[in-house]
DNA sequence: GTTACAATGAAACACAGTATCATTTTGCTT
DNA sequence: AAGCAAAATGATACTGTGTTTCATTGTAAC
């Protein structure tokens, strides 16, 4: 607790309860939730908050790299506390969002043999398919 | 215009105007355009158009594999023709979608060491930074 | 503690995309 | 060529995500 408002300090943001708890909610799952999720989460432990500061709290964290949006092709953004750049996998049976961790398909712009003419600032790079559990699973349900 | 009746006859699709009209667009153009775009591009040469039609038609198409739904992280998605996996990249400066042709940047999850637990159906990179034209522009309307 | 200023929450709003349904069109049958 | 069933279209109403507005509240500097 005492960390996360050492960070937002630093990044010269106000602490507010509000932000706290959407950072910190962040930093400890792996399910990249989107706005509507966070503010569903929290708003149990956390009465005094609302999908409105939830949005300007993301917008302010994006802005100043404390988390980065990832867009699946859902209908809504999903968040990630982890702001480095990292390939994600998207389960088009379960629908869960996964951090990649895979030296060969990170930094890729940075490997190539021959320079692009454009200048790479950012790169995502996104694997659709089907996750090990559904794989063992071999439901139908997944087409 | 008498291929692309073929083309959507084979796929088992009824053949309209409308239809004709949307995918001979997307065959014709480089700049990745969402469903707005399109709308309003062809209701100038084709009065008998709707919106609803032209998110009903990309849907189509989308599931059927004539077109590639591509979202860039904007408030709306973008179509692609070219439906083979390849990298897109998106200028953070003028807005601009490209296609990316580059082998070492293409079919990724082929040419791993060692096989993932993810078993990949479609791969999509994204390339966030500067094109060739807004690099020389060296614009200060870019940050 | 006081104060300036920024953050919050409620509610109205904007916009992309979807659903509904009466009318029109397609393409098959005769 | 004409009739017919089924599907496509377009107008409109609707849903859901995200943004804006603004009065109230909270933060942190003095």
């Amino acid at each position: 607790m005492k960390e996360t408002a050492q960070v937002l300090r630093e990044k010269g943001l106000k602490v507010t309860p509000q932000r706290i708890a959407v950072y910190n909610m962040l930093l400890h799952t792996q399910s990249h939730p989107n706005a509507e999720t966070i503010y569903r989460t929290l708003e149990v432990t956390n009465p005094t908050m609302s999908l409105a500061t939830v949005y300007k709290t993301l917008d302010y964290f994006k802005q100043l790299g404390l988390v980065q949006e990832l867009n699946v092709g859902e209908g809504s953004a999903r968040y990630d506390a982890v702001v480095r750049c990292h390939p994600h996998t998207v389960c088009t049976c379960c629908g869960s969002v996964s951090d990649l961790e895979n030296d060969e398909l990170t930094n890729l712009h940075q490997k190539l043999s021959t320079p692009l003419d454009f200048q790479v600032e950012c790169e995502q790079l996104i694997l659709y398919g089907k996750c090990a559990k559904c794989q063992m699973a071999e439901q139908e349900a997944c087409e």
